[in-house]
DNA sequence: ATTGATAGATACCGAATGGTATCATGTCAA
DNA sequence: TTGACATGATACCATTCGGTATCTATCAAT
């Protein structure tokens, strides 16, 4: 386990936070202009996008007196990627699932 | 946001529990055979695979006086289907982002 | 130079999290 | 029915986390 792969799925593990990447997904938006989706204060999406940021979900960049927040294709796509480790054992698994999820109700 | 998806995200959240998907994805263990891999009480590991059971990712079939636990693909497939999401922004993302990422070095 | 808008930084609070220790439960075997 | 073993469950502790309040810094425009 790395330390990015870490500081990826922590930033994705606040409703918050995914619902910013999928805000910016649309466009890019300075810290005021997350804020406005949100009902919380400025200094709180502030710290989400940080948390963005370090998980390399987000770039920033300044623009004059704003920091614009952009998404980071690379770093989701890298967070996608830890999933790729299951595909070896997918097709087997779905086979016994369904007996397994019965057995799991009881 | 569904309930479902934030259970999913906080299962995966900790390294240990995404450690411990990694090795059940190997085959099915009880709950005592998990703790063998961890420097940790057996209750804390129990503590992560209830987490991870209330995350849909595993399943959990009593088999004598133990528990056997195992990968549930649907639930792990599930968070992973998050990431769909920014399929049709990445092309066009992608085109722009060296610039963006030299921006963000300033 | 002063004002106002945007952002950074810090301290603080309540709740959730990761972990241990401890005790209760249940199941198999003798 | 005992005893041993795998698990369930609870209480407790230290740390992290999400959030607010507050103060400071910077830039732009007048």
């Amino acid at each position: 386990m790395s330390q990015q792969e870490q500081l990826g799925f922590r930033a994705l593990a606040d409703p918050t936070r995914r619902s910013i990447l999928h805000l910016l997904a649309q466009g890019d938006l300075t810290i005021a202009q997350v804020a406005e989706n949100f009902q919380m204060t400025r200094a709180a999406v502030k710290k989400h996008l940080s948390i963005l940021h370090e998980g390399d979900m987000i770039c920033v960049q300044a623009v004059g007196k704003t920091r614009v927040n952009t998404l980071n294709p690379n770093g989701i796509k890298n967070a996608a990627s830890w999933f790729g480790y299951f595909d070896a054992f997918w097709d087997e698994k779905l086979a016994t699932l369904k007996t397994e999820i019965e057995k799991d109700m009881q």
